[in-house]
DNA sequence: CTATTCTTGATTAACTCACTCATGAATTAA
DNA sequence: TTAATTCATGAGTGAGTTAATCAAGAATAG
């Protein structure tokens, strides 16, 4: 039940490419200083990012990054999922990546009790990440 | 985000537990046979839901393991914390195991926008979890 | 052309996960 | 009391993940 360092410094990056939207475009560096993250390996997660369609980047002398999706259309479930994986605590309750669990003898009788707690589990956390946006996180409220 | 294999483990072991609770001792290969799960691995979860007082264990011939809390009173959220850790995604949004953040420029200040949504989560997950008993998990459904 | 900045891919150290093994200690049946 | 059974403890292991780090290349502005 653990966000990675990677979500944790993504979000951290796009708050700060949040709050500039439409404005500006920001250095990996200056990203990396504002926020405490060690530069080279935001590196690897604003690209993540970009293949995702989220950011667009310029190289050379004025380059950067900038926010490309408008931010209340982007939620962090979607941000989590990229960096991630899955928001499910097991495959077999994830709907965007259903894994069939292949040791559980409940697996075929879908009457597993893991699998109904884990359920609700599941859809409590996409609950609030999936309809949590990068406006509201912003803002530091939530979205009603 | 994820449930690691030994609580799940955990999870299934306390059921079959569960279901003969009062009635008589499960020795672990029962469990491990019925619930598919390595033996040794077995071995080291019931030994650890014994050592935090959820289990009693016979040696011997007769030997085996039994359930000495009431299935009402044990929730998952206690069993996973003790198998896993906190179920908090990150620590300084736990409230059993809080850890400050070292890194986070707003550790200080409160106002972390990352600590705001992931304290929802945690209270989802932990609204969730510390409510649900080995009695709901036996039966199949939650608790009002 | 040159300095700057993003891009790509490889590599790394440390850690965690999911087991596995070996040995020891308690209990019971013969 | 001896042997078989079962739990107890601690160490070890291989695969995989996390969190970086490094090196070399390509685009851009001046």
């Amino acid at each position: 039940m653990k966000l990675s360092k990677k979500s944790e410094y993504g979000l951290r990056a796009l708050l700060e490419l949040t709050l500039v939207h439409g404005k500006m475009t920001l250095q990996r560096h200056h990203i990396a200083t504002r926020q405490h993250i060690p530069i080279e390996f935001l590196e690897q997660i604003l690209l993540a990012l970009k293949r995702a369609g989220l950011l667009s980047s310029r190289r050379g002398v004025k380059g950067g990054y900038a926010l490309i999706k408008p931010p209340g259309e982007v939620t962090l479930g979607q941000v989590i999922r990229i960096l991630d994986g899955p928001l499910a605590p097991i495959g077999c309750v994830s709907k965007m990546a259903y894994q069939k669990c292949g040791d559980c003898p409940y697996a075929e009788h879908a009457q597993c009790p893991v699998q109904h707690v884990m359920g609700s589990v599941r859809d409590a956390i996409a609950g609030i990440l999936d309809h949590y946006t990068l406006d509201d996180f912003a803002s530091g409220h939530r979205k009603g």
